[in-house]
Order: C-alpha cells, then structure tokens, then sequence
DNA sequence: CGCACTAGTTATAAAACTAGTGCGGTGCTTTATT
C-alpha cells in the first residue's frame, strides 16, 4: 500500500503536513532521522505511520509517564489495542504479564529510565524492534547531563539489542541541542529535517523594570486588560502560588501549576486548562511539554528561563492555532543572580566529589556516601555516571565544564535579552535561521502598535485571523 | 549570591533605621513488613 493511501486508511488525512512525508520515507528507507518540527506540526504521526509499513514493533522513549499514559489512551480511542507503557504505574503483576507477552503489541511507549532495567532488556532482547523514536528528544540535552542520566545512557542499549533505526522528533533544537543528540543517539548519518521555525503568528515583547513589584503590577494590569488564555512563567514554586492567590483575589482566573503539587491535582489544572475551564496557569517550568492546546494567546515570563533552547520551548506554546499569539519576558537587573543561583546551585562542588568518592572506595554505599557528603539525590546519581567511565580528577573537570555551559547559555540568554535588535531575527540567529519577511505584528523592538487584537475578545473572531473549518480540523486531529 | 522581608530598635510618637534571616526548577524510580 502506498503511503497516501495509508495515511487515508489509518489516519483520515488527505494531505501530509509540511514535512511530515519526507521524514516517514527516511524512516521507511531505514536511515537514522533527526525531525524538528514546531509543536503542532504533527509530529506523531512520523511514527505511527511508518509503524504500520514496518515489520516489527516501535519502542518510544518518552520524557513523562503522564504523557505516556496520555497517549496510549488516546491511540487505544482511535482503534490501536497494541499499544502499551511500560513505567512504575504498572503493578508488579501488571508488568510481569505484559512483559510476558510484549511482542504482541505494535507500540511501546518507556522512559529512558526502564531502558536500563536488566529485566526490561532481555525481552527487548528477544523481540524484533522495526523502530527506536525518541520523543521530546531536547531532553536528553536538557536533562540529561545534570538530572535525568539515563538520558544519556541510551546509546547503552544499542549495544544489547540489534539497534532499530533511529527517529528523534523534538519541536526547537539549537546546535548545542542538535550535537547532543546526534552524539548520544549515535546517529552519525542521520538525516536531519527541519522545518522553518519562525513562528510567525507570535510577537515577542521584552519590557525592561526596576524591581519585583513592578512586574507584579505589570502582570495584574496586563491580565485585567487583554485576552488569555496564557501561562505565567515564574522562578519557583513559592511564587507561582503567591502570584496565583494574588491574581485570584484580583478576580482572575487562575490557579499554580509546579511539581511540588500532588500528582492528581497537577493533572486536574492541566485538564481544566486545555478544556477551557480555566484561563490562566502561573507556573514553574514544570508546565508545558505534552500540553494539547492550541489557542493559548499569551506566555508570559515574569523571569528568563535559563536558556534560549528553554525559551524557545516555552514561548512555542503559544499560538499553535495559528492565529495572533504573544509572549513578553519581564526582565530586571536582579534576575540574573537569581536564575544563575538555580541553574548552578545543585552541581556539586569539588569537595564534595571528592570525599563521595573516596567514601565509595572504603565500600559506603553510594546513598549513605551521598549523605555524608552532602550530595543531592541528583547530583548523586549525576557523579555516579560520570564515574561509570572516568575517573574521578576527570568527573570534577567534567562537572566544572557544565558549569561553564550553563553559564554561557545564561550569557547567551542575556544576549537576547539586551541586543536591542528585533527579538525574532535574534531569536531565528540561534537557531541558523534568517529571517525572510518580517510579519506585521513583529516585537517590542520592530513596534507593536497592531496589538489591539489582545485588548479585544471580538477580534480574535475577525475574518482575517479566522481559518475555515476544515483548516482547523485538520489541526485538532493532528495533534496526536 | 544579594535582594526581600522581618523583628527589633529608637524613645513623650511615628517612621526610619539596622541586623539578621530566608530564599531558590525540571522526574524517573521503588517488590517491603511500622
């Protein structure tokens, strides 16, 4: 069967999205693919239907076991019963039976984690993998180095089983992001396909204050004055849920979103979030990746993020419906403390590499070492993969080298900050990209005079941000 | 780290100082015996 008739079959489209055909014949021809696409372009569809021209089963490494979960729901509703994930949701019983019986099904979905478990290899071991697809693969890039290491193990696991190739799918990836996953991945021929990324229905705003209550002012103003829904970025937990309240008793409607919350009250805000029910979320970082919702009007950061890869991740939320869409980033002399104390506060010092290791060698087990040196769950098990294959003069160097990155993602993050040039060329030069025409709501720095669209709700109903029907169905369904 | 905030100080009270303290992200995993 030919592909269009496939994806006619099995999905109901028509049409391909821009790019998405390319990517499935680089998959189908067995290459090893690197696919950025902006969020909302349909990126899982580059899987799921190469998955039913291929013999074997597709293994998804997925960064949140709320998302897997998300999406097997939603793939068992369209018809798919071969599908399942495998993470600590599932009972012991629940586990032995489906890894019993693992190469019925078509579509498993597991964190990188799982991937490292002996018990989960050798029934990989033993089946046929048509395709390894890395979801959200910044991840391994964002993560990996200082907070999820088994990010970086992956490529581990190629050496256990015969390697399937490869498709990572991320929405915004600089060179530094790029590098890394090509490295960990080990895709030295991949083809990479990457779709343009300027998104042009979003206008970038930076406004430049004095101190803290001057953004909580600016931030009560502006969501009394303009149209949402939005996501209010903050710098951490404890905020997001003061601003919250404080907005509340504004007679906003808003609720906090961080990961100190229970896991049961995260996954209602969201769902109240994407349904409508409610217009605004404040919250940590925490929020976004695998949210489905399109008409988000407004991110606002009320602090950078620690990278322009974060950034970029973030602001992309916005508009995925592609009509008007805006993101402002409050900036204050004071942040740049703040958010470097965050970013660098969790690596571990030399000291205390040190007198870990040296605990380690007198046969201490790693968690009481950790203890004693007063190592952090995270970096604990950061030192413990560095130490899997260097040695330990050579695990300091390397920490201290990731300082250092992460310092010069900071600077480059400033860059942006205070170029004083139009905010999306700047934003398209970190990402390799020129930028072609200038749309006429651009940035804060171009001019915004045509924001009226935010004060209004008739105007998002204006027939010239209006998209016919089939246009937007088209979007809904795409989305998974 | 360095700002934001609090408690204590001063001394016909009030507001304005000082010293001290607190803050600060992202997620996977877990097979036991209270």
């Amino acid at each position: 069967m030919d592909l269009q008739s496939l994806l006619q079959k099995k999905f109901g489209f028509e049409q391909f999205r821009p790019g998405q055909e390319a990517i499935v014949r680089d998959v189908l021809k067995g290459k090893d693919t690197l696919a950025i696409l902006p969020t909302g372009m349909g990126k899982s569809l580059c899987y799921q239907l190469p998955a039913y021209a291929l013999e074997g089963a597709v293994l998804i490494i997925s960064p949140l076991v709320a998302l897997m979960e998300d999406q097997v729901a939603v793939m068992k509703k369209s018809g798919e019963k071969r599908v399942v994930a495998l993470n600590s949701f599932l009972s012991f019983s629940d586990k032995n039976r489906i890894l019993s019986s693992l190469a019925s099904y078509k579509f498993i979905f597991i964190s990188p984690e799982m991937l490292t478990q002996e018990s989960i290899v050798s029934v990989l071991q033993r089946m046929h993998l048509g395709l390894l697809v890395v979801d959200e693969a910044h991840c391994i890039s964002q993560w990996g180095f200082d907070f999820r290491p088994d990010y970086l193990r992956i490529g581990n696991f190629f050496e256990k089983v015969q390697r399937p190739n490869i498709l990572a799918l991320t929405a915004t990836a600089d060179d530094k992001v790029v590098e890394d996953i090509r490295f960990y991945l080990q895709l030295k021929s991949a083809v990479v396909h990457r779709q343009p990324i300027d998104r042009t229905n979003i206008s970038y705003t930076i406004i430049k204050v004095n101190s803290q209550i001057d953004k909580t002012e600016w931030i009560k103003d502006r969501l009394q004055s303009t149209i949402g829904p939005g996501i209010i970025y903050v710098a951490s937990r404890k905020r997001a849920d003061e601003l919250s309240e404080y907005l509340r008793r504004e007679g906003i409607q808003i609720a906090s979103y961080h990961a100190g919350m229970e896991q049961e009250d995260r996954a209602l805000i969201q769902e109240q979030f994407v349904v409508g029910e409610l217009n605004w979320i404040c919250a940590t970082n925490a929020f976004g990746m695998g949210i489905h919702k399109d008409n988000v009007r407004q991110i606002i950061h009320e602090h950078m993020p620690q990278s322009i890869a974060s950034y970029s991740q973030e602001v992309g939320r916005a508009g995925r419906d592609q009509l008007q869409a805006t993101a402002c980033l409050l900036y204050s002399p004071e942040d740049d403390r703040r958010i470097r104390f965050i970013t660098q506060e969790e690596m571990p010092q030399e000291l205390e590499i040190l007198h870990y290791y040296n605990l380690m060698q007198t046969g201490t087990t790693s968690i009481d070492a950790a203890e004693l040196s007063s190592l952090s769950e995270t970096g604990r098990r950061m030192i413990d993969y560095y130490l899997e294959s260097e040695k330990v003069e050579d695990v300091i160097h390397q920490i201290e080298q990731l300082k250092k990155d992460k310092e010069e993602q900071l600077q480059k993050m400033l860059q942006l900050v205070h170029s004083g040039n139009c905010i999306r060329k700047e934003l398209l030069s970190v990402f390799g990209e020129k930028l072609s025409t200038t749309p006429q709501i651009c940035c804060s720095i171009c001019g915004l005079e045509n924001e009226a669209w935010l004060q209004n709700r008739e105007m998002i109903n204006d027939n010239e941000f209006e998209l016919d029907w089939k246009t937007r169905l088209d979007l809904l369904l795409s989305e998974n």
